[in-house]
DNA sequence: CAATAATAAATGACTGTTCATTTATTCAAA
DNA sequence: TTTGAATAAATGAACAGTCATTTATTATTG
């Protein structure tokens, strides 16, 4: 079992496609595109993938991955289980740095919304997500940073939609950048649940 | 001011793309697909529009001024400001009936954040909710319905967040029914400000 | 030699767009 | 009223371009 060695590895591909997106969209991607970022030509990449539909379908396979590993970091270096979780919400849009990319990287999500195969991965990387949304909740609770008795199961509802608002509407309106307001949404959220305050 | 009548108005036309839109998104969509839809030809839009981007364009237009419509509306059948904030917010989203269609819809979204042309059109329906979403909040406070004293503008931006990010995550773990949701997350959100809580 | 990777060239299917032509309607003159 | 020119809409055919994919060939290793 031989054979020429290959020029460059499925990995590098799959961060050219995932950049070629972040540019241009999942609309204007081109196998064109990702193979020149590469050095390649569109037939090798059909010929290792399938087809184009299976470059995807590698893409989200790999990004679930990525994101499942991210969410797992025990982020021990946040003495805060609050900041811990502030950090991990950041840290898991860092890519989008830009409306623009985030736009992309939307629309993105929103063919894997449309695609079996594709839905998949990226419900598993909501799943994932929010499993590490609850058990950082669970932890400021437990360390007294949360109220007691504060129902961390719908509050992780509440933070992973106004996290994927937040991008939203950063990306309509363009004020400022994406962990500033990242930050802010949550805090928002997270204050009616703070232990200390009582009143204005 | 003379010559042959059309056999089909402009609203049909962009009624008949939103729908297509609706069902195999932006991406998907083909000029072919709409004339089939009013028993045109693809020339003919063409002609009409100027090209497909202008068709585009017209559409986003006219869905800017549909939303202004709606948010302009006094909601006077409701008793409640906050259940006018409310119904405001489902009937907004109304066309989106399911996963599939929110999906194309905001794919159609991201295709107008990337774009100068048609960004402008999506911000203006993000300001015109904002507008109307504030104007209710500060009812809401002046009838008793919130407590005095809420920051009405921050309050507007979390539940413009909320709102995009509950679509969203519905469109991912697709339980339940967007309106339904919808009035769970602003709830959810108004809860803190309501006047008579002091504590659960 | 055997096996795999990469390539080059070609194909087929779409696409949006342009052009010349036909069809339908209104306006104006006889 | 009737006729004919002017105007605009719609059509059908053809164009040019892009894209993913296939086939056949060459290169590079064990």
């Amino acid at each position: 079992m031989a054979g020429r060695p290959r020029a460059v590895d499925d990995a590098v591909i799959l961060r050219a496609t995932a950049e070629v997106i972040g540019r241009v969209g999942p609309a204007g991607l081109t196998l064109g595109a990702v193979a020149a970022e590469v050095g390649l030509v569109p037939a090798t990449l059909v010929q290792r993938f399938g087809s184009k539909h299976g470059l995807l379908v590698a893409l989200a396979r790999q990004s679930a991955q990525d994101a499942d590993a991210l969410h797992r970091q025990p982020a021990q270096r946040h003495t805060s289980a609050l900041a811990a979780l502030t950090a991990l919400l950041v840290e898991s849009t860092a890519l989008m740095d830009t409306p623009e990319r985030f736009a992309n990287h939307l629309a993105f999500l929103c063919m894997d919304l449309t695609d079996p195969q594709l839905h998949e991965h990226a419900l598993a990387i909501h799943r994932s997500r929010g499993e590490a949304v609850r058990h950082l909740l669970g932890r400021a609770v437990a360390e007294g940073e949360l109220r007691a008795g504060t129902d961390t199961a719908a509050l992780t509802g509440t933070i992973q939609a106004i996290t994927a608002g937040t991008g939203l509407t950063w990306a309509l309106d363009r004020h400022g950048t994406l962990p500033q307001r990242l930050r802010q949404a949550v805090a928002a959220v997270l204050r009616p649940h703070l232990p200390g305050t009582e009143d204005s």
